[in-house]
DNA sequence: GCGGAACTACACTGTACGGTGTAGTGTAGG
DNA sequence: CCTACACTACACCGTACAGTGTAGTTCCGC
């Protein structure tokens, strides 16, 4: 009765070393020139078995991008605790931003695969939609730090009138010009440089959200 | 002598009109899935054609994203001169700022095309690394935004330490968000959204570059 | 040790696509 | 009229790849 023909149940350690090869596959080929054959290879698996267990390539490709951020917002919300967990007073706070900046930033530029999949995401919108489907102030991520700002808001160390706009502005400063450069990863950056411009764009966010700053809105 | 064997010279209507069918196609499909034939088709033209004009596909597609490119950084200096061209003084500025960002996030968001073309540039970033040789400081749209920023600087209406650093966070506040949302144009995006987006930029902008900020870095 | 599931190896189909070669049709200039 | 060129239409080659079918092997629970 199902169109689907029942997807092999397997072992979990299979399933996520299928991931992880068709990730490292996608990210550096895409979505297209990405041959079912490599990842098999890449798996060390049967490309037999990557079709028992997800069906087709568009599935395979959903599956790894959606599992992949989905650990990578678990992460997120450890380097939160790391950088952002235990800010005492004022004179912590901008050692702190900066400290998440450089983390966030860095993870995004070296480790590259939180750019990469971005990279992959913003490459398949067209073709698959639904990974667009999450708004911006549902990802789990952005509430994770939405909540953070609006803690040092209640606590008079920020000034933060909407926390949804300032953690969207907080992880933009720090990262996309990052992104930017390295091209969503594509292209290296140096250390010194990813702590320039996580200096910056840390500045630009404590003018506007620093404790000492009055909303000058009529 | 040479291995290329020499390119067809033609009319440069015929070959503009390949150009744009490329980029219609390119943008839709990506690289990988585009084929030569669905442009030849949508060019009206024969494959033979296109390739007589432009070798191979790799080199269409350089062809296409630079000269896309560089029309619209002619665009954009137009642009600029309608919105930041007159600031006569500090009142001007604001809604001067608002303008300018609305003109190129809305450009940005709904013409598609230059989200577009930045969309393909990072998707195939890793398959035509020529592509992101450029350094951000040396892009002509940045260096005109720039020489923009320093000049009202030197006029006392904002404070630009740095107008190389000032023109990226201006041009990144006013559309990163609505490239993120949008996901480089490939999701529709409203009016009413892209103002607010574009308003809560500009205000984080003058909350660090405004004229009555003091630059107090230690 | 039996039965069934998981898995591999491999052959195979259909199709799509990059690229080429060529014959033939305008078309402009001398 | 003739030559040279731009262009089309079309057939064609080689290859790569998604997806399937199957026979045989390993592994695990009972």
């Amino acid at each position: 009765m199902p169109d689907t023909p029942a997807l092999r149940q397997g072992s979990p350690a299979k399933r996520a070393a299928i991931v992880r090869a068709a990730l490292d596959v996608f990210v550096r080929e895409g979505y297209a020139r990405a041959s079912v054959d490599a990842i098999a290879r890449a798996a060390s698996v049967s490309k037999r078995t990557i079709y028992d267990y997800f069906g087709d390539k568009e599935r395979l490709f959903l599956s790894t991008v959606e599992e992949t951020a989905a650990a990578q917002a678990v992460a997120f919300r450890d380097l939160l605790d790391h950088t952002l967990g235990d800010v005492a007073d004022e004179a912590d706070l901008e050692p702190a931003l900066v400290s998440f900046g450089r983390a966030f930033a860095t993870e995004v530029a070296r480790s590259a695969e939180r750019a990469a999949v971005m990279r992959l995401m913003i490459a398949e919108a067209h073709h698959f939609p639904a990974l667009l489907r999450t708004p911006t102030e549902e990802r789990p991520a952005h509430r994770a730090l939405a909540d953070r700002l609006a803690e040092f808001g209640r606590r008079g160390l920020l000034t933060i009138p909407d926390p949804d706009e300032a953690a969207e502005f907080l992880g933009l400063l720090v990262t996309v010009r990052v992104n930017h450069r390295s091209w969503y990863g594509a292209a290296p950056l140096d250390d010194a440089e990813i702590d320039r411009l996580v200096a910056g764009g840390v500045r630009v966010f404590l003018s506007a959200y620093g404790p000492s700053r009055a909303t000058d809105r009529p």
